[in-house]
DNA sequence: GTATTTGCAAACTGTTTGCACATTT
DNA sequence: AAATGTGCAAACAGTTTGCAAATAC
């Protein structure tokens, strides 16, 4: 267990959302200066096998980390790229068990909603 | 309307699934040498444009493009990257009601499940 | 004292861009 | 002949890796 862990995981639970890699670098630099990126991949994964973490691709390709361990639906920007959560009713139950009866074992069952965020869609 | 296109389109279609855009440069090769990567990129934006084909991303970041444009559940296998189509019934009008409501505006809504694949799972 | 973790720099992958040449209409 | 599409090479971003110095236990 090492500072950089303990600053990371603080960062994590007080931001409350997804965060990119190189966003939480930033945020952990004001705590705890000349901390690399490598740190704070390496670090990430660890959390997220210890399950404390989930990551996801966001629209743009790049890693998005959630301290949100539970499984919920996202809003993707195909704009600007921000990613939010919603909160929303969601069975997911059926699609899950149609993964099982096709050999597969499923983990996780994500939403995505890809289209336009508030902000993108009144500038369009 | 160009050869390199048509034969793209072509591939896309007797493919009649995913696959990225280094799978669909190797098939293209064997109907069209010297058919560059860059090519295949802009031909698969167009296409996406014009609605004929979908884009999506992999588990491992890779980018996937899809003949079938309506929408439907994949499978994505975290030990190997395959991505395979689930045939399930999925009520997603729920989700995309309420993207709707926190003021979003959902082009397409996608449902990824993570986890292994058969064969992956049975040699674990 | 030993094993693990960090930071730096460099490698790697998939994707995108700039520009001269070829092709289409 | 004008406009567009192509191929090549190089740039780019995010992520990963190798290794010596620092830190935790």
């Amino acid at each position: 267990m090492t500072s950089q862990r303990l600053v990371i995981n603080e960062i994590l639970r007080e931001l409350g959302r997804h965060a990119t890699a190189e966003e939480i670098r930033e945020r952990v630099e004001v705590h705890l200066p000349n901390v690399s990126l490598p740190t704070v991949y390496s670090t990430l994964e660890l959390f997220e096998e210890l399950g404390i973490v989930r990551s996801f691709r966001g629209g743009d390709g790049v890693t998005l980390y959630d301290p949100r361990t539970d499984p919920h639906p996202h809003l993707i920007c195909e704009s600007c790229g921000v990613a939010t959560d919603l909160e929303a009713p969601l069975d997911l139950a059926g699609a899950i068990e149609a993964a099982k009866g096709a050999g597969f074992s499923p983990r996780t069952a994500d939403l995505v909603v890809t289209g336009l965020c508030h902000s993108c869609a009144s500038q369009a």
